[in-house]
DNA sequence: GTCTATAGGAAGATAGAC
DNA sequence: GTCTATCTTCCTATAGAC
C-alpha cells in the first residue's frame, strides 16, 4: 500500500488495474491510451512501451476472467450426470464473477470488449454464452428453458458487477447469486 | 420496400432506424457519423441537416423507450396495493423491452448511450434503475429479493433484445420473459 | 434538402533522445 | 524504462455552393 522498495517493475500490473477501471467507467471505446497514461501519471508513450497496441491491453485485461470461465465450461462438460454438469457450470459462473466483478460487468456490458476479443480469442463473448447456454439447456426447443436461462446467465454477470453490490462481501454475494441462478434454473437449492 | 413516392420527408425516420441499427451492431462511440451516412447513402453534412450533434441522435433514438418506461414506472409507483405496483411495473417493464427489443438491448448493454443521455436526461439510466429497484424490493436491507430484482431487471432486458431470440414473437416472448420475473419476485404466474 | 470542402481536434501509433 | 516530438488517420462540426 504505502512505500515498497519498488514501484518499477509493477507497473503493467498497475497499468492493467488503472485500465480496467477506467474501461469499466467509460467503456473501452471510450478510454484512450490518454487517459490511461495520465492516470498513471506516465506519458503516452510510456503505456506503449508495456503494450504495442490498445488491444493488447483489453486482451490482456480480460484474461485472467476468461481463462477462469473457460476452465469452468469444459469441467462442466465433462461431468457424466447432467445436474452436475448444470450445476458445476453454474457455481463456477457464479465464482468467476464475483471473483473479476469488475471484469465480468464490464464485459458482459461493453461492446468494445467483446469486439476487440473477437479480433484474437479463438472463444470471443458469442461463443462463450453459446457453450454456456448448451450446457443450461439441452433442448434448443425449449423455450422456457432457453429464456431463464439467458435471463440467469445475463443477470448473474450484470447483478455481480453492479455498484449496488459493490459493498456486498463475496461470500454473501456468491450465495445470493448461486440461489437466484439455482431458482431460475430449477435446481436443488444446497449443493455441495 | 420498392419504388414509394417519396422518400424524401421521412429521412429523418430512416435516419434513426439506421442509427439504432449501426448503435447495436458497433455501439454507440464505435457508430461515426460517417457510417451512418453511407448506410443511408448520403453525406455527414446531410446528417448534420436533421441532427446538430451525434448527441442528438443518440437521444432521439432512445426517446421512445425511455418516454414509455417512464410512464409504466409513474404508474406503477402511484398504485395502492404493494402486489400491484409490482405486477404492474413487471408487465409494464418487459412489454416495452419486448416492444423496443433493440433500443433496450443498446441501451443496458453500452456504457456509451447511458453516459450520453446522463448529460441530457434529467433521468438518466441510473434513476430509473433507483425507482424501477424501489418498487420491486422497499426493504434495501433485504440482499436477498435486491439481488433477485436486479437479476430480473437486468436480465430480462438483456435476454428479450438478444438475437437468440430475434425469431420469437412478441406474444411468446413477453409470456416467457414475464413468467421468468414472476418467479424471480415471487409473484403469482398469472395476472390480468 | 442535400451536397463539397475544409477547419480543428483527438485518437492510435512510431522514432529516437535521455 | 520513460520521455518529447511527430505522423497519420479519423472524427465532429461548420460554411457555403447547388
Amino acid at each position: 500500500m504505502a512505500a515498497g522498495p519498488a514501484t518499477q517493475e509493477d507497473t503493467r500490473t498497475r497499468l492493467l488495474a488503472t485500465a480496467l477501471r477506467l474501461f469499466t467507467e467509460h467503456g473501452v471505446e471510450g478510454t484512450s491510451l490518454q487517459m490511461i497514461a495520465d492516470a498513471l501519471g506516465v506519458t503516452k508513450a510510456a503505456v506503449y512501451y508495456h503494450f504495442k497496441t490498445k488491444d493488447e491491453i483489453v486482451e490482456a485485461v480480460a484474461e485472467p476472467g476468461l481463462r477462469e470461465l473457460d476452465q469452468v465450461i469444459d469441467e462442466a462438460s465433462r461431468l457424466r450426470r447432467r445436474g452436475a454438469r448444470i450445476d458445476h457450470l453454474l457455481t463456477g459462473f457464479v465464482n468467476t464473477v464475483v471473483r473479476h466483478r469488475a471484469l465480468v460487468a464490464l464485459f458482459s456490458s461493453d461492446p468494445g470488449i467483446a469486439r476487440t476479443l473477437a479480433r484474437t480469442w479463438t472463444s470471443p463473448q458469442e461463443n462463450f454464452s453459446v457453450r454456456i447456454l448448451g450446457i443450461l439447456v439441452e433442448e434448443e426447443s425449449d423455450l422456457n428453458r432457453m429464456v431463464a436461462a439467458h435471463v440467469a446467465v445475463a443477470g448473474i454477470a450484470l447483478a455481480g458487477g453492479s455498484p449496488q453490490f459493490a459493498g456486498v462481501d463475496d461470500d454473501t454475494l456468491r450465495e445470493q447469486l448461486l440461489d437466484v441462478g439455482r431458482r431460475l434454473l430449477g435446481r436443488p437449492r444446497r449443493v455441495s
